[in-house]
DNA sequence: CTTGACATTGAACATATGTTCGTGTATTAT
DNA sequence: ATAATACACGAACATATGTTCAATGTCAAG
C-alpha cells in the first residue's frame, strides 16, 4: 500500500506559500477554488483534502463553512532550512501579527446558577468587555467558541478558583477524560468546575485541589456540561481579607 | 435638506471597532451580516452604505463580490482625529509594541527553597522560556523587574496557586498592605504566596485561600520579601487525579 | 498479482454572502 | 409646506464558496 511521506509534499508547500503570498497580497485569504488554481487542480475536494491535511498538522486553522477562512499558523520553511538568524527574524514577524486573541467576557460565574453562554453561536461581538490574551497561552487550535467568565465569590475555592479569577472556557457539550469542565449539577442547583472522568457506571468529578475528594453522579443526565475550562488567570489587584 | 456631519458617526466608529476586534480574534474579516449584528442593523443594504461609505473616506477597501474582503487601512482614534503622520506612527507603536510583553521565566518556585531570581537585572532575551501576556492584564505600569515562576508540586493549595501554575512577579523587597508577595520564611524554612499586612508590632501573612487562617510573624528580620506578585496563570492540560 | 491505503476527479449540493431595488421615514434647507 | 437628501428596512437575487459523495486512478507492501 502507499504510503505516505510524513512532513509536507509539494503541494502542501506550495499551498503554504500560496496563501502567505494571497494573504500578503490581498490582505485577506484565498477561496478553495483559487487555491486550487495556485497548484493546477481542478476539484475543489482536493484542495479541501489537502487543507484538512495542513490543519491537522497544524500548519493552517480555519472555520467551517465560512470563507475564506484560512488562516496560517506557522511558517513554512521553504525547501532546506535557513539558518537561525533569518528563520528567526521570519517567526517573529509572522508572531507579531497573530499573537493576540480577544476573548469576549460573557459574564460572571456563581456556583448557584448556570453559566452564562455568549449570544448566539456566532462570536458575538458586544463589546462589553473581552480579555485579551497571547496566543501562545492557549491550547493551539481553535480559537474558536471560546469566551470567558470572571468568578464571583468564593464557592469555588474547591476548584483553586478565587472570586474575581477570569476563566476563559471553550464551549462544549461533552468532556474527555481529564479535562477539566463547567458543570451544572441538576441534583445540586450549582455550577462548578471540575475534572471531568467518566468511570464504570458512573462519572467522577474531581477538584482541582487535591486535598479534596471527588464527587460521583450515578445520573448522567443530571449533569449539563457547559464548557471545558482552557485557561485560569488571577490578576493581583492588592485586596483580600 | 438633511447634512451629513463630516466625519465619522458614531456607527463608524462602531463598525471600524468592531472590525478591528474581530480580524483581531479570528484572523479573518466578518460578513456583512456580521457586521450588521455589531451594530443592531438587520439589513444588509444598510451595512453596505455604511462600508461603501468608509471606504470613500478612505478607512477600509474591499474587493467587489469576494467574501470576507473588507481590511481595514486606517485605525479610527478614539474621539477627535489625529493628523496623518501621527495617527500612522500611533498605530504601528501601539500595534507593535503596547500588545505584548514577553517575560522570562526564571525557574521553579518551590515551597522547600527560596526563589530563584533572574540573572543580572536586565532583561535579558534568552531564548530559555519565556511568556507573553498581553500588556492590558498587566498593571499598567512598569513592565521591567517583571519575571515569572513555574509553581512545582502542590505545597502553595493554600494560595489557590497549584501545580504547574505560572506566577508572574515583580521584584521588590518591600510590600504594602493588601498586596500578593513571595517570601521565605527563615523559621519555617519555606517559600509562600500570601498576602501581605503590617499590623502593631507583627506581620499578619494571609492566605489567598478565604478558607485559610493567617500566619503571624513577631520578628520582621526573619522574613523575606523576593517579590509582590502580579499575574498567576493556569493553563488547563487535560491532567490531574 | 492482489490488496488496500492514498490521491484525484467531477459533479451535485447546500448555504453563506455580496448586491440591488422598491419602499418608507426622518431631517432640514428653501 | 415642499423638496431634496440622508438614513433605514427587508426581501429578492445571483453567485461565490465550502462540503459531500461516489467513482476511479496510483502505487507500494504482502
Amino acid at each position: 500500500m502507499a504510503r505516505r511521506q510524513p512532513g509536507l509534499s509539494e503541494r502542501h508547500r506550495k499551498i503554504m506559500e500560496f496563501l502567505v503570498k494571497f494573504q500578503n497580497t490581498n490582505g485577506y485569504s484565498p477561496s478553495i477554488r483559487q487555491i486550487g488554481d495556485s497548484i493546477n487542480v481542478k476539484s475543489t475536494s482536493l484542495v479541501d483534502y489537502y487543507l484538512n491535511q495542513l490543519q491537522e498538522m497544524g500548519y493552517i486553522e480555519r472555520a467551517d463553512h465560512i470563507s475564506r477562512s484560512v488562516r496560517v499558523l506557522q511558517p513554512v520553511q521553504p525547501g532546506f532550512s535557513i539558518p537561525g538568524k533569518v528563520s528567526d527574524a521570519f517567526k517573529n514577524a509572522s508572531n507579531m501579527l497573530a499573537d493576540l486573541v480577544s476573548i469576549p467576557i460573557a459574564g460572571r460565574i456563581v456556583a448557584s446558577a448556570p453559566i452564562p453562554m455568549p449570544v448566539s453561536d456566532l462570536n458575538y461581538y458586544d463589546a462589553e468587555s473581552s480579555v485579551d490574551i497571547a496566543r501562545s497561552l492557549l491550547p493551539a487550535k481553535e480559537i474558536n467558541d471560546l469566551f470567558a467568565l470572571e468568578v464571583s465569590g468564593d464557592s469555588m475555592v474547591d476548584a483553586m478558583v478565587n472570586d474575581g479569577d477570569i476563566v476563559v472556557m471553550k464551549k462544549a457539550e461533552s468532556a474527555n477524560n481529564g479535562e477539566m469542565v463547567a458543570v451544572w449539577m441538576d441534583d445540586r442547583d450549582e455550577t462548578t468546575l471540575k475534572y471531568f472522568y467518566k468511570e464504570a457506571g458512573r462519572i467522577r468529578l474531581q477538584p482541582a485541589n487535591p486535598n479534596m475528594g471527588p464527587i460521583y453522579v450515578q445520573n448522567p443526565k443530571s449533569l449539563r456540561i457547559m464548557g471545558k475550562v482552557v485557561l485560569v488567570i488571577r490578576q493581583i489587584k492588592s485586596v483580600a481579607g
